[in-house]
DNA sequence: CCCTGATTCGC
DNA sequence: GCGAATCAGG
């Protein structure tokens, strides 16, 4: 295989997605994550800075241009993420086996550009015909937070199909099962666990603070 | 151990 | 220019 156009701006696209270069050599096939890293060097891309920090979203990226001599006293990430409580033998159980809990209101909006509204994320008013939605396991209130991050994550995921889950992959199903638009997430997964950080975040919770039920 | 990107250096 | 091997981390 050699760097065609075609196959060097796919690289660029990719890279600039914040796509990792393992993914990227799958992608383009013929080529080990490690020629895409050296391909990306070459072009001169390796600074991935877009905007936004992609991968990783630790603490602040320090911008050190130039000068490292900045009297940075490094920034304590503590309130920075959400901070996981541990969580008691109650996780949010999936109903169906390998099924997680609902996600959030499943979002059907594929393509983005439209900037929803923040904050709140309101259930489709459609429902879609098929199967019998589970009762939903107290969707109780995730902190906005933990939405947000998940919200974030769930446009970076990686949109895998079911043949592509792996032992450390994020199966947070994304989008409607009985529709074409349904994948898992397929980040990586934190240790031992089925989902990414931020979905085991909204998939274990301490318990639901959820007595409301007015009766 | 899984993974990440960065660098080196023979080709 | 290319990319395997290696390095240096998380």
């Amino acid at each position: 295989m050699s760097w065609t156009d075609e196959r060097v701006e796919l690289l660029k696209k990719m890279w600039t997605e914040g796509q990792s270069a393992s993914q990227i050599a799958k992608e383009l096939g013929g080529v080990t994550r490690n020629a895409v890293i050296g391909k990306v060097h070459r072009l001169g891309l390796s600074n991935r800075v877009e905007g936004a920090a992609p991968t990783p979203a630790p603490a602040a990226a320090p911008a050190a241009v130039a000068k490292p001599a900045a009297p940075e006293p490094v920034a304590a990430p503590a309130a920075a993420a959400a901070p996981r409580v541990e969580p008691e033998p109650e996780p949010v159980r999936p109903t169906i086996a390998a099924v997680p809990p609902r996600p959030a209101p499943a979002a059907p909006q594929p393509v983005a550009a439209v900037a929803p509204v923040p904050g709140v994320v309101r259930k489709p008013a459609l429902v879609p015909a098929g199967q019998p939605l589970p009762p939903q396991p107290s969707l109780n209130e995730i902190s906005p937070e933990t939405l947000a991050s998940v919200r974030e994550v769930e446009k970076r995921s990686r949109k895998i199909s079911l043949m592509e889950l792996t032992e450390r992959t994020c199966k947070w199903p994304i989008g409607d099962p009985a529709t074409e638009n349904f994948y898992f997430c397929g980040l990586p997964s934190s240790a031992g666990k089925p989902y990414c950080e931020a979905h085991v975040s909204v998939a274990f919770q301490p318990m639901s603070a959820r007595r409301d039920r007015r009766r």
